[in-house]
Order: C-alpha cells, then structure tokens, then sequence
DNA sequence: CATTTGACGCCAA
DNA sequence: TTTGGCGCCAAAT
C-alpha cells in the first residue's frame, strides 16, 4: 500500500523512492511526475541530497540521460549498490 | 522573508 | 551525434 498522501513535496518524493523495486531504475523526472510536478526534477534531487533516510533507496533514482546522476555517499558507491542489486542498466562515466 | 544553489530535463545549434 | 544554454521547482542558507 502506497501512500503518497505527504504534506511536503519532499515526503512524497521520498514515498515515492522508497516504493522502488529493487533491482529498478527510477529516474528524476518520473519521480517528480509520481510527486505531483513533472518539472520538479531538480526539486527531487535537492530532497534526496538532504535526506539520506536508510529506507529509502536514493541510490535507485537515476537521471533521465543515462546517467546515474549523484549519491550523497559517492556516486562510486551507488553504481555499486545498483550493480549488485541486479541492475542491468549501463551509465555513462563522465 | 529573500536570495542562491542544485543528486535535472529538454530544446536548439 | 555531441555540446551549450535555458527553464523548472523546492529546499537550504
């Protein structure tokens, strides 16, 4: 059961986050879509960057480019973390 | 309360 | 196809 009845936009991206299935890729734009504001994309990541909640799996959300985007603790780390949680996904480097 | 920054996205050249 | 610039929203300072 998914509630994203949230009062902050930032409750329900992080609502949002953590419905990810693992395994899964997420980008910023489908989120901020799920939030309620399809161009809030760059909202989403200033909520993940000030939140590193452990239920919630930021490291899932990636960019809409191919890129992974950024991780509070090392964009190394959530390549990683994808990485053995089974994604596929390929990302670009630079 | 106002201003600046930012884990972004999309369009144009 | 790749690079550059502009636009968007919310949170943090």
């Amino acid at each position: 059961m998914i509630q994203e009845n949230s009062n902050t936009f930032r409750e329900r991206v992080l609502a949002i986050v953590c419905s990810i299935p693992k395994g899964e890729t997420r980008t910023y734009k489908q989120v901020a879509t799920d939030a309620g504001n399809s161009s809030a994309s760059r909202a989403v990541g200033a909520v993940l960057k000030t939140n590193f909640e452990k239920n919630i799996p930021c490291h899932r959300v990636v960019r809409s480019d191919g890129g992974l985007g950024g991780y509070n603790r090392g964009t190394q780390r959530k390549k990683e973390l994808l990485k053995k949680e089974g994604v596929k996904k390929q990302f670009k480097e630079t």
